[in-house]
DNA sequence: AGCCGATCTTTGAAGCCTAAAATACCTTGC
DNA sequence: GCAAGGTATTTTAGGCTTCAAAGATCGGCT
């Protein structure tokens, strides 16, 4: 392979000059910057109409659609959030007597979460809201663009999730 | 308008049965999860490898960026994060010896920060791994991929940031 | 029965983050 | 010159978050 001068294409000058990554970069910063200019909407506006923060928000989303309840490990996978982050968060929301708490029959180690009757009509004001909200910070986007995203992310999802488990066990 | 029985369409029955945006929902919780997904992967490298927080990360890559240095309040636009939030950021950074800062000499309430040689240097070493990193988790997309998912959160990004002005100036 | 490793939760130390109030300095208009 | 209003930063109080270590309980094995 080849003439002198002639400068070498990106694919055959590998080890030399090490692979250009920019455009994967500017396409994270992008994901990026979007989530957190949406995520800090919605919790502005949580916060100033309901006086409650996106954690917990989050919490009690989840255990509306568990209406037997969770338990913290079971809420830690879900929520993506560590164990120990959850006492403190459920603590805070028994307090304000949004959640009921109790050890489980049948496992003295498990603590089993849920909502208040109080806390799931609360919650129920809040979600209604914030599916619109949702629905207006989209709104610039056609059907079909929110499909075709749709597709993407879930690509990228699995993209993501395939690199960090062969990282964990090369 | 109307038969008996006849159930009303979606579009007809927009006031009585109120728009149902689940669709933004799942886009935005799917958007949500992705980025936390490689988020937190790359805490996790960057922990492992560096010893080092997003946050320190993410203030000297905008240092990087910036060789005559920045105010507190640059960083804190460039950032989206807390004037608040910087000052402590910092403190710590030059206490470590990554970050120097200075009082301005044209405006004595700015604080100039800039990278030391030494934080130079180190964050050259974590700037490289990191876009290996992120090159890895999206090595799933195809170069296609990448472009049209860079259109599509460009749009997103203005769709938000349309639908935040307009509530805030309504 | 009793021990052992695994699982569930809490605690502690450190750091990140925000909103709001306080402080310091600048600029403009008189 | 100097007061009023604006800008840059720090402080304060409260909450979220993680990791790592400790405590409690479970289940299987001998």
């Amino acid at each position: 392979m080849s003439g002198h001068a002639i400068p070498l294409d990106a694919e055959t000058n590998a080890v030399a000059m090490p692979e250009d990554h920019r455009e994967e970069l500017r396409l994270w910063l992008r994901l990026l910057t979007c989530t957190t200019l949406i995520e800090g909407e919605v919790r502005r506006r949580l916060r100033q109409r309901f006086d409650v923060t996106l954690p917990r928000f989050d919490l009690m989303a989840q255990l509306e659609k568990a209406p037997d309840g969770l338990t913290l490990s079971d809420l830690s996978k879900r929520m993506m959030v560590s164990n120990g982050n959850l006492t403190g968060l459920v603590e805070r929301l028994v307090a304000s007597g949004h959640l009921d708490r109790r050890t489980s029959q049948t496992d003295r180690r498990s603590q089993v979460i849920s909502l208040t009757e109080a806390g799931r009509e609360e919650f129920g004001l809040m979600m209604a809201e914030h599916e619109d909200w949702i629905a207006s910070l989209f709104a610039g986007l056609s059907s079909r663009d929110r499909q075709d995203l749709m597709r993407l992310l879930a690509k990228t999802k699995s993209s993501a999730r395939k690199a960090i488990a062969e990282e964990s066990a090369p």
